[in-house]
DNA sequence: TGGGTGACCATAG
DNA sequence: ACTATGGCCACCC
């Protein structure tokens, strides 16, 4: 059960289901959790939830074209790939390899 | 109350 | 590849 109180909790939620060496979208988070939520949320989401250092795997999350667009709030920019690399998940020029086949759908690997 | 902002998305040119 | 526009919606002045 997950409560309504902050919609960030929801986000971080699905966000830290997320497997290891997979890779969502900000617009897939945004539409499982439908009711009014945009990318746009997410994203901001993820800034929050970096400033509140809260554990989210946010390198896990990149926009629908695969690419790494949130690099730059991670410290440094090169620190998002090298996360996503660790766990197996090949970066070319910004972009996640494999993306469509790597791709985490949340409303559907997930399902509540 | 209203304007600005944003780690997005879609479409258009 | 690029900018522009409209939509999206929570947050912060």
């Amino acid at each position: 059960m997950r409560k309504n109180t902050d919609f960030f909790e929801l986000i971080y939620d699905v966000a830290r289901e997320i497997p290891r060496g997979r890779v969502t979208s900000y617009g897939a988070i945004g539409k499982y959790l439908g009711s009014g939520k945009s990318a746009r949320m997410v994203g901001w989401a993820m800034n929050v939830a970096h400033s509140q250092k809260k554990i989210v795997p946010a390198h896990r999350v990149v926009n629908r074209n695969g690419e790494l667009t949130g690099k730059h709030h991670f410290g440094h920019p090169k620190l998002m790939q090298k996360l996503l690399e660790k766990e197996g998940i090949k970066v070319k020029n910004d972009k996640v390899v494999n993306f469509e086949k790597l791709f985490w759908y949340p409303d559907v690997e997930l399902k509540l």
